[in-house]
DNA sequence: TCTGCCATGTAATATGTTACATGATTGT
DNA sequence: ACAATCATGTAACATATTACATGGCAGA
């Protein structure tokens, strides 16, 4: 029951269209919560028919038509609710664990290159979460981003804060709350580059021979 | 596509009756890729249809009567090539995340006594990962596992190592691997209980005011 | 016999993925 | 007119979750 209380989120932050949240949803909210545009499409219909959301401007409902969204009331105190709910973690599903569980058995032909080929994307991600974190949420007395600087493509900077918040600090509650969260996505990708890095070396002077990767270079 | 080759590797470590399968996705195998009795029930159909299974004992077809599966060479090569196959690591989702960053926009009602919960259950969860590891794993020359020690409730110990394992040092190639799954596991919960923790202690020092947790004891 | 548990399964629903379809707008 | 792109949507399928149903077996 997460996608809708995501795009609860999303809209909230800035009323959007549907494709407009579909862009949104590959870069800052899909790093924590990804969907595809048939999913948000499917969704916003039903927040629509709930009376969680609204269509703006809602002229024209032809096909091929914009429309863009905002979240009533009712949409805001549900979202309110969830954020009070419990849930549990999910227990942990990762293909590539099994994939080496299996190996264990099977033999690990074809692994290590896997392995190297997953180190590199995390390490990429690794580099664009540390990016975004030097832009949006730089506290010292460095080269922050000061308030009007580049928006720069790619994932969206925090958003304006609401009036109401404090701005205490140099961060408001909200914005200390979104770095936690991007905070969150760089430990865990700098767990896996290391564990990885640990498997690799661990690989390379193992007993049955070296990794059967292609060694160019 | 994984659910498939996740009952093909448990049942190449050890043929299983759908029930057993299932405790064991609930230990073991289930720290990496958890799935329940009736997901269990219908791959394990599909798989004995493809004829890369089959059932031991298949007298009465009974409905309240055990059936035990084994898998057959053609399972075995379907799960080697997929060993070897490439899969992208998938973007994070992350309830809990979701809530802290909805919490950014509509309040933080509710979110440090959910904190702490979750806080608790990772702890428990690095602890039980701890103990098997030094019960199946530990090298040192400290009181590692005999050989024909407490099997012990719970997890599963690591199967028997096949007999063309060569035994290097303390551990078989295969161990290894299994080591390293494990240890992937550890890093995991540590990295969230660390996040955690610095989640919480920022929440105490907040300038809103404090958590609004129970404060008990 | 009745209860509880072991074991296998069906049904309904929810969610996620992949492929395709349709209309609107803009630039050439 | 045409192509490319923006924008919304349908359809089919795959996977996952929740609730329930059926039969066997063992002990009070």
């Amino acid at each position: 029951m997460s996608l809708p209380h995501a795009i609860l989120t999303a809209l909230l932050e800035r009323p959007s269209s549907g494709l407009e949240l579909t862009r949104r949803f590959d870069r800052s909210i899909g790093y924590f919560w990804s969907a595809t545009h048939q999913q948000i499409y499917r969704e916003l219909g039903r927040l629509e028919e709930s009376g969680y959301i609204r269509a703006l401007a809602p002229e024209q409902p032809a096909r091929g038509r914009k429309k863009e969204y905002e979240v009533l009331p009712a949409g805001r105190d549900e979202l309110t609710g969830w954020v009070a709910s419990r849930e549990d973690p999910k227990p942990v599903r990762d293909p590539l664990l099994l994939r080496m569980r299996a190996a264990a058995v099977v033999g690990t032909d074809g692994l290590p290159v896997e392995l190297r080929r997953h180190l590199a994307l995390h390490e990429r991600q690794l580099a664009e979460y540390r990016d975004i974190e030097a832009r949006d949420f730089s506290t010292g007395p460095g080269p922050g981003r000061e308030p009007g600087s580049t928006p720069e493509p790619g994932p969206e900077p925090a958003p304006k804060s609401a009036p109401r918040a404090p701005q205490i600090g140099g961060l408001s509650e909200a914005d200390r709350l979104r770095h936690l969260v991007l905070r969150a996505g760089i430990d865990l990708e700098r767990m896996w580059v290391q564990w990885l890095t640990e498997a690799l070396r661990e690989s390379d002077t193992a007993p049955v021979g070296g990794p059967d990767g292609t060694e160019s270079s």
